[in-house]
DNA sequence: TCCATTTGGTAACTAATGGAAACCAGCTAT
DNA sequence: ATAGCTGGTTTCCATTAGTTACCAAATGGA
């Protein structure tokens, strides 16, 4: 099943990983699967816990992550419909690394904001010098 | 000195961390760090490792990874202005978590290629059935 | 000598995307 | 009746990504 393609590489333009990578290295991606891991989410629930997206950009990164399998979508015919999304197994196998992400960012967020600021001022970083 | 800020949150539109993941989780930046992690690289060399890569892609990657301290440059005097690009402390543990998102890509691009096909052929992907 | 090629970029221009807001349908509560 | 919820789509505009051409300085070959 899970066959590993010989010619797999993410550097070569050719190469369908490219348009993957594209896809799964995105913001929005990242914090739709940061939330979906805990559960399945409804979409105004995911929309207000995602502070500042819009629901077009919310709408297109579900449809997308729907399309390569890593999210699946369940419309329920309650009182107002309702839908909701939650994690594949293959969706599943990619949290962990997204959710690394997340926390990088979470955690060296200072550090790299303090760098920016030394950036900006002198044109050097910490460790240039 | 590294503090964790307490109130770090990816989800809150107000907080930086929103940026630093903006900036990180892009396709060219995942595809420089790969590369940077195995040692001093210079711009051409990348240019020509990354296939598809523009000058002005690369040229700005590299200038927004070393703004963020992620990246450090070395212009040396040498016949034709040889400039090299190496992986900083902080880069350095962000590196294993990029290189993961793409191995993700590269080991499980075949899976979201068949997921593709069916959710265009069908609308529905392997799980939701 | 003169043109091609190397180095690492920048500037101009166009194609594609991101985000704000409006609009949609169906139903409910006031 | 009108404002609100559900989950979206559409439209528009600004920003961004990407392509191409060009730059300076030097080297190697014809």
């Amino acid at each position: 099943m899970s066959f590993t393609p010989p010619t797999a590489n993410a550097y070569a333009s050719t190469c369908p990983t490219r348009l993957v990578l594209d896809r799964i290295a995105d913001k929005w991606a990242v914090l739709v699967l940061g939330l979906l891991g805990d559960g399945p989410v409804r979409f105004n629930q995911l929309r207000r816990q995602i502070e500042g997206i819009s629901q077009k950009m919310l709408s297109q990164t579900l449809k997308s992550l729907e399309r390569d399998g890593l999210v699946s979508r369940k419309a329920i015919a309650t009182v107002p419909v309702t839908v909701e999304y939650s994690i594949t197994p293959l969706g599943a196998t990619l949290s962990a690394t997204v959710d690394n992400l997340r926390i990088w960012a979470e955690t060296h967020m200072g550090q790299v904001l303090l760098s920016q600021r030394q950036y900006d001022a002198t044109g050097t970083g910490t460790t240039a010098m």
